[in-house]
DNA sequence: ACAATGGTCC
DNA sequence: ACTCGGACCATTGTA
């Protein structure tokens, strides 16, 4: 394969090695649960009916069962049954819970163990996703047929989905994620002294976040003070409302303001890169990532107040999502550089926004963890260090 | 074929 | 009453 062939063209090309064995009895453990899960489902119900039609579902427990109607749908055609209304709904009922289950293993099983299985190229036995280059509008790549971007990680049942992508015979897999980029971004953007300090210092940032907003020591922040941090910084990078927060976090409105308030009194430096940004994307009609890259934003100046505070989220986030994109795709060409460069037969198969999967002889992981942390780390000079943190597995779930 | 709904990832 | 960063895809139900 020529050297100088497009980065992302040489990872569709070198495809990713799936264990179909484990992918195939993973699907038919999941079928067995799933017919499991169907008879008492339909035995509870008192009727056999189709699971999957959120209009018999919402049939069955709201006009059926009587359980309370929580929200209607958007377009106001029927009952909502997602997945929030399911677990309110789980306190009062047993079917609830039932459902849910039965949903997050058809879920695995179609989206994934099936379909992957489906997808493994004939000559070569593995996967060959496409990246798509000009699809978002924030600059990140993104990934179809298969999407290999979204494959399970939160639970234990969609790990054994991930644990299929394994190395070639012989080699092993190295992934590299940045941590918390966009966060160390904000940093940059913002100056902002807490954090520009907790990243020099290489600290806990929700930890750190959660003893800045509650006004208390890092060493008495509970894991709940800690995950409710955890989403105020994300709210923090998507431009979150106070109706969103006090959603995420099962809290009032009010209460939500005042940690946002708080946020914001202990961080000013991010008050003011968010005021100064969507000052400046009123100005131009546009936000510009660090590289360069312009997004326009049309409905800045909406009188549509919607439309507007979308336009105002949106400004935020691109130049950090838009970022943490233009970095990550200028570490991948060096570092696809320079295995060729250093005759390294170590592949980059896969890139999923702020990680990296590689593929390596056992002979060249040191060579390649050096090369591949020391590329991605200096990609470029910010205000803040990035960190680079490297996993080898025998498959993609399982680090060692 | 398409809209609506829901769910997976960063 | 509703708001809600960026993607891709499966299923149901209707046209």
């Amino acid at each position: 394969m020529p050297a100088r062939m497009l980065t992302s063209r040489s990872m569709e090309m070198s495809g990713i090695c799936v264990d179909r064995g484990r992918l195939e009895s993973a699907s038919k453990d999941f079928e067995r649960q799933l017919h499991a899960l169907e008879d008492r489902i339909h035995a509870i119900a008192g009727e056999t009916f189709n699971i999957q039609s959120h209009q018999q579902l919402g049939r069955i427990l709201f006009e059926k069962l009587k359980l309370p109607i929580q929200k209607k749908t958007k377009k106001k055609t029927g009952y909502s049954t997602d997945v929030e209304v399911l677990t309110s709904l789980s306190m009062e009922h047993e079917l609830p819970a039932l459902v849910l289950q039965y949903r997050s293993l058809a879920k695995l099983k179609s989206t994934y163990t099936d379909a992957l299985v489906d997808m493994i190229h004939p000559e070569t036995n593995r996967i060959h996703t496409s990246f798509n280059q000009a699809v978002t509008a924030t600059g990140r790549l993104s990934s179809s047929n298969p999407n290999l971007q979204n494959i399970p990680v939160r639970t234990e049942e969609g790990r054994k989905i991930r644990a299929a992508f394994v190395p070639r015979k012989g080699w092993t897999l190295l992934s590299a994620d940045y941590s918390q980029i966009e966060l160390r971004l904000l940093a940059h953007y913002s100056g902002d002294p807490i954090l520009v300090e907790a990243f020099e210092q290489d600290q806990d940032i929700h930890a750190r976040t959660g003893a800045e907003v509650f006004n208390l020591l890092p060493a008495v922040i509970t894991p709940e003070m800690r995950r409710q941090a955890k989403v105020i910084n994300f709210g923090i990078i998507y431009g979150m409302s106070p109706f969103r927060l006090s959603k995420e976090l099962g809290i009032t409105r009010k209460m939500a303001k005042i940690f946002i308030e708080n946020y914001f009194r202990r961080y000013e430096g991010v008050q003011h890169f968010i005021e100064e940004t969507i000052e400046k994307a009123r100005e131009t009609g546009k936000v510009t990532t660090l590289l360069g890259r312009h997004r326009w934003l049309p409905d800045i100046l909406s009188r549509n107040r919607t439309a507007r505070e979308f336009a105002e989220r949106t400004a935020i986030n691109t130049p950090l999502q838009g970022t943490a994109a233009d970095l990550i795709k200028i570490a991948m060409v060096r570092i696809h550089e320079a295995f060729a460069q250093e005759g390294l037969k170590a592949k980059m198969l896969l890139q999923v926004h702020d990680e990296l999967v590689f593929e390596v002889p056992s002979k060249e992981l040191e060579t390649v963890k050096e090369c591949v942390t020391h590329l991605m780390e200096g990609v470029y000079s910010l205000r803040v260090p990035l960190k680079v943190d490297l996993k080898v597995g025998h498959n993609w779930a399982e680090a060692y």
